[in-house]
RNA sequence: GCCGAAGUGGCGGAAUGGUAGACGCGGCAGUCUCAAAAACUGUUGGGAGGCAACUCCCGUGUCGGUUCGACUCCGACCUUCGGCACCA
């Protein structure tokens, strides 16, 4: 045994005949089962750290496992390569977005490359090359033309003392401008969405998809969708044109509760219904509002403000006249940016109530007859109570009986709110694919031909900090000529939100090279849905919401015959490292680079997946993956040093074949349920097995290079390199890659001999080697009739006597 | 505050109603060596008794419950980690 384990050499060497021999080539064949296995893609950021691998090595292993299986498998890689660290970047370090982002891409493709993946680098996908966005480009054009783009007013953080816009990571410090520290504030700007709203309701719905659980409600939330109440109050006595205001509401049952109504500051009726007396002092307010940062608004146990306008609104029902409050607790995006308030039965209400003074009227008693003075808000289902003809109604009765009489009388009907706004795609930023959309005086706005795609990005273009559109200081972008009337116009200078990129990417894979569309039809056919789609939970609602989101859109435009990307979600958990999550400025990153060129890329494949269960994640240690690194030691010494038979023992070739298919049996249900972590456990068992099998010598030639063979194959999937090295080692032809998963007798892999526990009054107190197969009557007879059990059942009456089949025996006595 | 996930040896974890601690790390003892490292072998939850084979008790965040039997199911609480946060 001379040769020594040496990861470096044979990885490199294998990685090279698997590129050169396109092992890993992936081919439509219909033939075979599909199965699209995908990862989700990294952001180019410049290195691979091993979070990225905790991702996509458990991913690869069971994708090589299904392809073991027989699937023709699909399992690509690229680059989600637009965004702001580029810009960054290029200011802070003058290096271009393009070059910085491509010299990443280079550095990360040789990392993934090292890892030893089964991805088919002919399907590579980067977002930010022209090939590609072309294609997002079309895909804006296409929901343009679907009435599924609309331009909109949407506030951005502004700073007041720079004049620019700022993207959300340049708001530091929970709400200061990254350079100046001036506080952030909002300001308006018209800019593209996309009317992701029209599918909230199929967005609600997962039950044709195979997600985790938490992703869904998570999902939901996001929708938020509400069911209650529009309902119109009467305007009279004011200096307003408008002669009601609607609010919506989810208590409809409480409107005799209404003490007062609220006004978002940005409601436009506000200056309206604001007395000449009352003038300043709401200005002032609405002013403050607006100087107040996004979080400072919607910090929860903030104490409420307001202002009095010092109008007063008609409440229908009961005819009341209330007064109408501004405060910037009611969100202008909200239900109608107005809401009637009921201080008996809101907390929030109940609050602003009390900080101004107004009165608090329950309509609402959790029992008949009960009619006590609130010191909170009452939220509870109850019995109603001043409530004109409703009193004495169960709240659920009065909800249906006021609006039913809203809308008998037209003062409001039924209605449905969702917290989910229109998916605004418009970045201030460069590095981004271009809106294509030129605005032109006489013609508007102008959709850029499909022949003229892409809209390139000019290469040369002021990236400075300004947060403004870079684009809208370079002329020759901007100046262009209407392609309806030829006259001069000007491009949009926003571009893309780069998860547009990333909402179709998954479609690109199956045909990358194609130039004159997004995909081919036949080809997504073929592939799509994903089967799997493995990534971080951090992704719940964005991405995946709306790569959801797209796919229906495109479903609805013919363009593809599907409702649902992702068939199957699996979120891998957090590895974290010295206590904490890993990241550059905590300095507590894993480079994989160094522990593949230490210890071999198969070493820190299997550790990652011998950390724990992969949906939990775990700790890295640097002690655990030397384990690792041994027992791949042990499996090549055990394989090297070659095996000779000296006696044949029926028994334990008996012992060994039932090792060796309870193994197979094991590992292959422990991988189909991404359990990781067991998987290599009963690897690393079979070895420790087959060491002591091979001091005894006491099995065959034969039966010993099939349990060789076995557990090569069996490794495989985990580590690819060594097992095809030692594939090699015992004479097999290449490539281990191409052979087929081993298969299991059932009736090898059971036990012939159980061990049975025997139990007195639920204690373990003895136990006993007995044939699988023996009967009740049998081992309860051989039970009782043991020395150490009748040392406690003797003189005691039994009482009862379970038996559960190739486990215990328990024995209740008294 | 609300929603979700999780609490098991010195450590990562295994066992989803039936022998708690598989597998690995670390520790201890040994083999090899002038020595050390590496490698290999044995051992390793805590406590008590015994020369010993072994025997007994305790033990899965806390307190209760269901059950012949609970890490596992139910109820309450504590802790940790994620996510959402004035959505009327």
């Amino acid at each position: 045994m001379a040769r020594r384990y040496n990861p470096q050499q044979i990885e490199k060497k294998w990685q090279e005949r698997w590129s050169a021999s396109r092992l890993y080539r992936v081919k439509e064949d219909a033939k075979q089962q599909k199965f699209y296995a995908l990862t989700m893609f990294p952001y180019t950021s410049g290195d691979l750290h091993i979070g990225h691998w905790y991702a996509m090595a458990p991913s690869d292993i069971y994708a090589r496992f299904k392809r073991m299986q027989g699937y023709n498998v699909l399992h690509p890689m690229g680059f989600d390569a637009f965004g702001l660290p580029a810009e960054n970047a290029a200011i802070s370090h003058g290096i271009h977005p393009h070059e910085w982002t491509m010299r990443n891409v280079e550095n990360m493709r040789r990392q993934l490359k090292s890892m030893g993946a089964i991805y088919d680098w002919n399907r590579e996908v980067i977002s930010c090359l022209p090939e590609y966005y072309k294609w997002t480009q079309w895909f804006f054009l296409k929901f343009y033309h679907a009435g599924l783009a609309y331009r909109g007013k949407a506030p951005v953080n502004w700073c007041p003392k720079c004049q620019t816009v700022l993207a959300n990571e340049q708001v530091v410090a929970e709400g200061f401008c990254e350079r100046c520290g001036t506080a952030v504030t909002k300001k308006d700007l018209e800019q593209w969405f996309f009317k992701i709203t029209k599918y909230a309701d199929e967005l609600l719905d997962h039950s044709k998809i195979d997600w985790p659980e938490p992703i869904k409600v998570m999902q939901k939330r996001w929708i938020g969708k509400s069911e209650g109440a529009e309902i119109s109050f009467a305007l009279e006595h004011t200096a307003s044109e408008q002669k009601e205001i609607k609010v919506f509401t989810t208590r409809p049952d409480t409107i005799f509760g209404v003490t007062f109504l609220l006004l978002a500051p940005e409601h436009p009726l506000v200056p309206q219904l604001t007395t000449p007396e009352h003038r300043v002092e709401v200005e002032k307010y609405v002013n403050w509002c607006q100087r107040q940062a996004e979080y400072m608004r919607t910090a929860m146990d903030r104490e409420k403000t307001g202002a009095f306008s010092g109008s007063y609104i008609i409440n229908r029902l009961n005819g009341e006249e209330v007064p109408i409050w501004i405060t910037d607790y009611v969100l202008p995006s909200y239900g109608t940016g107005a809401v009637m308030g009921v201080p008996a039965h809101d907390e929030r209400d109940f609050d602003f109530a009390r900080k101004f003074h107004l009165p608090i009227r329950p309509v609402i008693a959790p029992q008949e007859g009960i009619d006590n003075e609130l010191c909170q808000a009452y939220t509870d289902p109850g019995v109603m109570i001043n409530s004109g003809q409703f009193t004495g109604l169960s709240n659920e009765q009065g909800y249906e009986a006021i609006c039913n009489l809203l809308e008998e009388r037209g003062w409001g009907k039924h209605a449905v709110t969702y917290r989910l706004r229109d998916w605004l795609i418009s970045r201030q930023r460069y590095w981004g694919a271009p809106i294509p959309i030129i605005y032109c005086d006489k013609c508007g706005i102008v959709p850029v031909p499909e022949k003229d795609l892409p809209v390139l990005l000019p290469p040369d273009a002021e990236f400075k900090p300004t947060g403004e559109s870079p684009l809208k200081y370079c002329p020759e972008f901007v100046n262009t000529t209407c392609p309806r009337c030829s006259g001069p116009a000007r491009r949009e200078t926003d571009t893309m939100d780069t998860f547009m990129c990333s909402s179709w990417y998954f479609l690109r894979y199956t045909s990358p090279k194609i130039d004159d569309a997004p995909f081919d039809a036949e080809k997504v056919k073929c592939w799509l849905p994903v089967d799997l789609y493995t990534g971080g939970a951090e992704h719940a609602v964005m991405h995946l919401f709306y790569a959801r989101f797209f796919i229906k859109a495109l479903r609805d435009m013919g363009l593809v015959d599907f409702d649902e990307p992702f068939a199957r979600l699996f979120n891998q958990g957090t590895i974290v490292y010295s206590g904490g999550k890993m990241s550059k400025s905590k300095g507590n990153v894993i480079a994989p680079d160094e522990y593949v060129s230490k210890l071999g890329a198969d070493a820190v494949r299997a550790y990652l997946t011998f950390i724990g269960p992969w949906e939990s994640g775990g700790e890295w240690s640097d002690r655990g993956i030397i384990g690792i690194s041994r027992w791949l030691n042990r499996i090549w010494n055990l394989v090297n040093t070659g095996y000779v038979s000296q006696t044949v023992e029926a028994d334990a070739e008996k012992e060994l074949r039932h090792i060796i298919h309870r193994t197979i049996k094991r590992v292959s249900g422990d991988l189909e349920n991404f359990r990781f972590n067991t998987m290599l456990a009963r690897l690393m068992e079979f070895t420790n097995y087959l060491s002591k099998v091979q001091e005894a010598r006491n099995i065959s030639q034969e039966l010993w290079q099939e349990a060789i063979a076995r557990l090569l194959l069996l490794l495989a999937p985990t580590a690819p390199h060594i097992s095809e090295e030692l594939w090699a080692t015992i004479g097999r032809s290449y490539s281990i890659h191409n052979q087929l998963w081993p298969k299991f007798d059932e009736q090898l892999a059971t036990e012939e001999e159980i061990t049975l526990a025997i139990q007195i009054n639920g204690k373990l107190r003895d136990k006993v080697l007995v044939p699988a197969s023996i009967s009740e009557e049998e081992a309860k007879k051989m039970t009782l009739e043991r020395q150490r059990v009748k040392g406690y059942t003797e003189g005691k009456n039994l009482l009862k006597l379970i038996y559960i089949p190739k486990r215990v025996i328990n024995i209740v006595v008294k």
